[in-house]
DNA sequence: CGATAACCGAGACGGTACGTCTAGTCTTATC
DNA sequence: GATAAGACTAGACGTACCGTCTCGGTTATCG
């Protein structure tokens, strides 16, 4: 059986306090000007007990995006296009924040170490990779999406143009272009020969709709 | 009539080697263990020379970044899917150089600071997408693309996926993957088989309009 | 209660360390030449923990200074003029030291610093000015100085002459001369009515055989 | 014949706002904070300019000083004690000046330089040892001075108290102060056996007439 | 009168030291 | 044994001056 560990046990409320601090703080100065001594000073915690619970400044920070990742909800619509545009807009809004900026960097950062980066996919991406690969399953199980269709290479094409937008011009992908691009990429991923007229008016009607 | 400045006129050798030093140690150390004092030490220059000349590191770096802009070469094989295969694979090989890698976080860390940004995209990113808009309005032109194809779509579908999965795996994309993903690229960007004649007329009217 | 203040106290052997250094670095490369980096790297000592303790160079140097004061015994021979001599002996001996030279420069440097200076005054001449006094106050018990002499006026006297040699020769005062200044001096100090004959015998063989 | 030599030759007006400009600062930031910058700044010249004439700031502080050397005047009053009390004033008052402070400062900083230090002896303070030496032999002369009395021994004792008091406390010395001061070393200087009663008449008297 | 030479201002050059900041570690007394 | 506090070594930061150099241009003497 675990037992516990001699000696006075580690404040939950300060490890929880270092988090939301480095995520405060990270949308205030920025992955730049991030620094563990502002964040312990934050938190109203020595800076010792920081470096006691993660060895780098990019693992708290690490950890700290970890800790916010919202499930993403698969939601299920019954409508393969309509689920993806769901996931292709929640992304976007991710990224709008201020919070949503600083991943970009955060992983751009942490490329070279490997653990850091292993851990961002393990916790970060791959509950959003799961439930997207949920989502493309479904979509090639009823027939919308092309039967060879992998998972990976779907969210390569669906989450790549606005994530490359984003890093190339500092900007979230507008409503407008981001519906186009929507289009595009469903020709590349849907189910063959739909007859083109109903097509084009689903298309018109559920962009209509579903804009912000 | 445009006077020379008085005093001694900046030294273009010291320029040069701050630049090349810059990349060298770019490649070796990686953006975060860049430091101006090494970039100086290494083109055997004082410190207030690279201070004199650029505000902070990463205005440096991206002046160093530009410095490097080759051509990007417009092959015209005459065939659209064939050149956008090439500017593609050209992507990727700069990419997978050690600076290649660099060029990435150093997007990523200066999205915030516009002017920096603005230097970036006008003189390193603009060229390319220049000559990548230049390889659409051939296919767009030759009724190989869709009429409809706006250059900026075409560059965010073809180039988004294997920069976003090199953002999160930290890996270029391999070869079998990549020739999976134009496949798919293709077949968003690709005209229907719709018959030539009446379509190329309208795309040639369109890429004039839509070229900058 | 006095409690102690919290955190990891400042180590006194860095501070023994930094004034050793600094000693030793003012009699190599003199006041001018003094660095506090330079003075950091001999303690072995970080930079930061020098500017911990000390605000500015001045500060540190005149610490050093007052850190090597030693006591100045007065020796009490019993006669008020061998104990005037020893003085002034023991001061152009203390001059003659490579440090001795940067004393005075010190002195000078710091003259508008009123802080410094006073703390040099209280720790560094205030011993000494009070073991002068107490060789005066015995002269005077004994009579063999002045009735009404004051003890400041009998050390500018004593010390004057000699300080301001050293200050315009860059030489200390050679022994022949500083005899006979002593005598002169004497002359100023001593209580009146001594035998003619006598007194004037020493005198004049001393300054006599003394003089240049 | 002494040829011009060929080419400009330097500005007298230059030289001059130099030196000037060198004493302004010296007067207002005092010696640790003069830079050649700003004398250059100041006198309207290129920093070249400068180190055309003088090889370092200590070469031209000490030029500055000597350019502002004022004969001072030996009064030749008829009676030495009279003399000495106004060389004794006279250099009181110089040293009063913001100036005069800096003075001492020099020559503490000067110390090691040799060539420098014989400069200002030559021409700031060799025409003041001169008149001093004149008035001394007056006095040997009209038999008011001890027979066997050294200019320079005079001079230590003369100006040595003040100079000393200076350094030490940072203050000119007060009129009181000097008053005892100098019928103290007037004792040592003057020659010998007046009765003893109206001697201390006298010096009672003159130093009453004598006082600013 | 044109050539030559040393000066002039301005300002960049390679360096060095400054004083500050942050990193990551270590040492207290307290809980 | 974890805690807050704060010192520790190490080293980068951006600035200020140093003393030298390189410009374009000026002012003198000399041939």
């Amino acid at each position: 059986m675990a037992r516990r560990s001699p000696g006075r046990p580690r404040s939950a409320a300060a490890e929880q306090a270092i988090l939301t601090s480095t995520m405060a703080l990270l949308a205030e100065v920025g992955l730049h000007g991030l620094t563990i001594g502002a964040i312990a000073a934050r938190a109203g915690v020595g800076r010792p007990t920081v470096y006691r619970r993660w060895r780098s400044l990019e693992a708290l920070v690490v950890a700290a995006l970890i800790s916010t990742v919202r499930p993403l909800r698969d939601l299920d619509t019954g409508d393969a296009r309509r689920d993806l545009w769901l996931m292709l807009t929640g992304l976007t809004r991710d990224l709008r924040g201020r919070v949503g900026r600083g991943v970009l960097g955060v992983h751009a950062a942490v490329q070279a170490h490997s653990p850091l980066a292993q851990a961002l996919r393990d916790h970060y991406l791959g509950p959003r990779a799961r439930a997207f690969a949920a989502v493309v399953a479904r979509g090639v199980a009823s027939g919308q999406l092309r039967a060879d269709l992998e998972p990976h290479l779907a969210l390569d094409l669906l989450f790549g143009p606005p994530i490359y937008h984003l890093l190339l011009t500092g900007e979230p992908m507008g409503t407008r272009r981001l519906k186009a691009t929507f289009a595009a990429v469903w020709r590349a991923l849907a189910a063959r020969p739909q007859p083109v007229s109903s097509s084009s008016t689903r298309e018109g009607r559920r962009s209509g709709r579903l804009g912000r």
